[in-house]
DNA sequence: CAAGGTTTTCAGAATTTTTTGAAAATTAAA
DNA sequence: TTTAATTTTCAAAAAATTCTGAAAACCTTG
């Protein structure tokens, strides 16, 4: 396979891959192809190679900046902006976890410490189950959100190598 | 806080909250209706508490059935099928790891193995920057495969005891 | 096997999300 | 300051996704 034809169907699977986690199709091509660009790229350069709209281009790559994968980089004697993903995988994932656990797991556990203090008789059935639910949910979710907050401080080498002593 | 209203908000909170993760609205509101619902539920039941259409209820149940969150149950004497969800919070996620690798780590790794071999001289930059990208990526998630396989097999306790001593 | 209850299907409608593109804003050079 | 290049914004259009509801299929029971 050419180096072309791999490149698009790397950047088409990642864009699929996206969308099953929530995360805007063109968004997740946009950081494919910077992810496997060694230089950085203008927006006219990702609207090309993608065949999107400017004002498209311009949204996802702000909204990539934002998740703190993607910088704005200047190139001395140009005038347009270029833009550059960080290419270290493992910190991407720890940015995307970072991030992730910020916007949703601790909203997410805020609201259960207020939904567990449902008012009704907890011999009732229906509260029962409830309460219950909600505990059950927000001691794994503190769990993870422990647990996810040491993985973003660590080594790769020191996690994985750690992981597989566990996991023997 | 009233039940009624509590379990609404988490309702709506968990269909919020899927949609962040790839996962229709509905879909994950039903799955928290049942969370909460001590004893199954009918498609009627799920329709009147949620104010959605019978085809819509129907579709998505058997969407959570397919990811083996929800099982039908047979009420004796009675007619209809019933509806209940897998309440240990565990389980669910250990389910929820398994079919996601399954769906999507796994044949996101038999891509990469086919783009690593991509023709060209691995000299050249823009070869060897899609390369570097593909194998970086690929050893992340092998391992992220490795480990989550140890994960679906392990207890709870065992899980998080263990966890615990390593991020101590 | 007829009747009535229940579940499933799916084409079209409704809704939500994404994209476009042109105008406005911003920035840097002349 | 003026001009021209570049970036940003956002209303409207397009596309994608989800939902409805009625018809068809499927049971179960008498």
């Amino acid at each position: 396979m050419k180096l072309l034809e791999a490149k698009q169907q790397f950047i088409s699977n990642w864009g699929a891959f996206g969308t099953h986690w929530g995360i805007n199709r063109t968004m997740a091509q946009i950081h494919a192809l910077l992810l496997v660009s060694p230089d950085p790229l203008t927006q006219d350069d990702i609207m090309e190679e993608l065949d999107i709209s400017r004002g498209n281009v311009n949204m996802n790559i702000r909204e990539l900046i934002n998740w703190g994968l993607v910088d704005r980089v200047v190139v001395t004697g140009e005038r347009k902006e270029f833009f550059l993903a960080e290419k270290d995988i493992w910190k991407v994932v720890k940015q995307i976890v970072k991030e992730r656990k910020k916007r949703e797991l601790e909203p997410m556990l805020q609201l259960l410490d207020k939904l567990e203090n449902v008012e009704g008789d907890k011999k009732e059935k229906n509260v029962r189950a409830f309460v219950d639910a909600v505990i059950g949910i927000k001691k794994l979710g503190r769990q993870a959100d422990k647990t996810l907050d040491t993985m973003i401080k660590a080594e790769e080498s020191w996690f994985i190598g750690a992981l597989m002593k566990i996991f023997k």
